[in-house]
DNA sequence: GTCATTTATCATGC
DNA sequence: GCATGATAAATGAC
């Protein structure tokens, strides 16, 4: 019944603003500890999305294109990432 | 010929547990590759007409859809998805907006942001 | 139909 | 000069 965007257009530009350090490291984070299946809930994004700071569509961006760049480095400084990120994501264990 | 058949299924295991149990897939979602045609950008003239017609409406008839495929050079699959996706541009735009107006009224508010960006055709 | 996603391309940061 | 975030085509699930 209500309309309402649909008469603006002029904005696409394109700005880019790299995340915080630890925005990518929480990022980072999850990401290899779920190497598995690097999906997250829109719970889970919700919750990224809180922490960094950034909203779920960035969060999603970032997801989107980590994986798509992760397989195409298989075999290479991404099984340095891995084992980086596979400790720290140990929870509390021993 | 998109009659290629694949599926992948990312399994909505949310939450946090990951373990993968027994003997499980190291990288699985790695190794599922649709064929697709590649990603090839319309050109600007294809662009704006697609535009125009949706400013009309953003729902596009059969018959329509038909017309526009022809004069643009397009299947009439790419003038479906490409109104799809621009229903979902919009919509996300809208919510874009939305969010920054909330955060302006119940955040701290205060000062107004001068985008001056100008724009020339 | 919507909608998360894959993929390539784009624009920017440094 | 690539790394990186956002966007534009294209697919698939539902």
């Amino acid at each position: 019944s209500v309309l309402v965007g649909l008469a603006f257009k002029k904005m696409s530009r394109r700005k880019r603003r790299n995340f915080s350090k630890q925005a990518s490291e929480i990022l980072n984070e999850y990401f290899y500890s779920h190497l598995s299946n690097p999906y997250p809930s829109e719970e889970a994004k919700e919750d990224l999305a809180r922490k960094c700071s950034i909203t779920v569509s960035q969060v999603s961006n970032w997801f989107g294109n980590k994986r798509i760049r992760y397989k195409k480095n298989i075999g290479k400084a991404q099984e340095e990432a891995n084992l980086y990120a596979s400790k720290k994501a140990m929870k509390g264990n021993e | 010929m998109e009659g290629v058949s694949a599926r992948f299924h990312p399994d909505k295991d949310d939450g946090d547990d990951n373990g993968v149990p027994v003997g499980s897939n190291p990288l699985e979602w790695t190794g599922n590759v649709t064929v697709r045609k590649k990603r090839k950008p319309y050109s600007k003239f294809q662009t704006l007409e697609l535009e125009k017609e949706f400013l009309f409406n953003a729902y596009v008839s059969k018959q329509k859809r038909w017309e526009l495929a022809r004069n643009l050079n397009l299947t009439e699959r790419q003038v479906k998805i490409w109104f799809q996706n621009r229903r979902m541009k919009n919509k996300k735009n809208s919510q874009r907006q939305a969010a920054q107006q909330a955060a302006n009224n119940s955040g701290s508010h205060a000062q107004d942001h001068h985008h001056g960006h100008h724009q020339k055709h």
